[in-house]
DNA sequence: CCGCCGATCTTT
DNA sequence: AAGATCGGCGGG
């Protein structure tokens, strides 16, 4: 891989974003991965964000997931194993993803709702031609996947390096010390569950909308 | 900045 | 018929 780059990183790439990290770290519960991923890099090709916001869901305990009902073609991925990445089509039109947590069978994962551009840019404007500014890249879970090129064929992949186009490495911020937490966007079944994470004060965080 | 609304397709 | 959403448009 071919990098120089601009501003928004280090310029040595991918590689100085760490190694993948272990699957022994997807498996647990989705509560207690979803705020340790605030600060992992999301590395795809020539293209990375750092995580700022992320939603846990429960699989068949919680009615808000897509798994609530039991296994569908949709969200097969969801009862895989942990370390992988869930992908759907939103409304028809975006793709949202999703980290794969717990054990085999269980459908606990964490949906990557924000990140932060830290390498590749001009990939990630190119990708993106309506943001307006580079704060939008990836302020949202549709506009994340979009930023990365994260489609339908994506859904399945392995996050702990095996995948030869996507990897979750440590990427060398720690996590992070101010952590704000409150109700899920845009859902309204289980709405006092308040298992949404983000970096306090970073202007890459979506603005919550209600749900409609 | 904020609120409304349509696009488009999977699942119920 | 309802969504784990986004962008364009109108108003303040």
């Amino acid at each position: 891989m071919s990098r120089r780059s601009g501003s928004a990183a280090g310029s040595t790439g991918g590689s100085a974003c760490g190694p993948a990290l272990p699957r022994s770290f997807f498996a647990r519960d989705s509560l207690e991965v979803a705020p340790e991923l605030l600060n992992k890099v999301l590395v795809a090709g020539e293209r990375a964000l750092r995580i700022v916001e992320v939603e846990a869901y429960r699989g068949q305990e919680d009615p808000a997931s897509h798994a609530y009902r039991g296994p569908t073609r949709r969200n097969a991925t969801m009862f895989g194993r942990p370390g992988l990445l869930y992908v759907y089509r939103s409304y028809g039109l975006h793709f949202c993803a999703n980290v794969v947590c717990g054990t085999e069978g269980v459908a606990v994962a964490v949906l990557l709702r924000a990140g932060a551009p830290v390498w590749g840019l001009p990939a990630l404007r190119a990708a993106r031609p309506t943001a307006r500014t580079d704060t939008d890249l990836a302020r949202g879970p549709g506009r994340l996947c979009q930023a990365l090129g994260i489609d339908l064929s994506y859904d399945g992949a392995d996050l702990t390096g095996s995948d030869g186009r996507l990897r979750l490495a440590e990427g060398g911020w720690p996590v992070p010390s101010r952590l704000e937490r409150g109700p899920r966007v845009g859902v309204s079944a289980a709405a006092d569950r308040h298992w949404r994470w983000w970096i306090a004060g970073d202007p890459h965080v979506s603005r919550a909308r209600p749900a409609r």
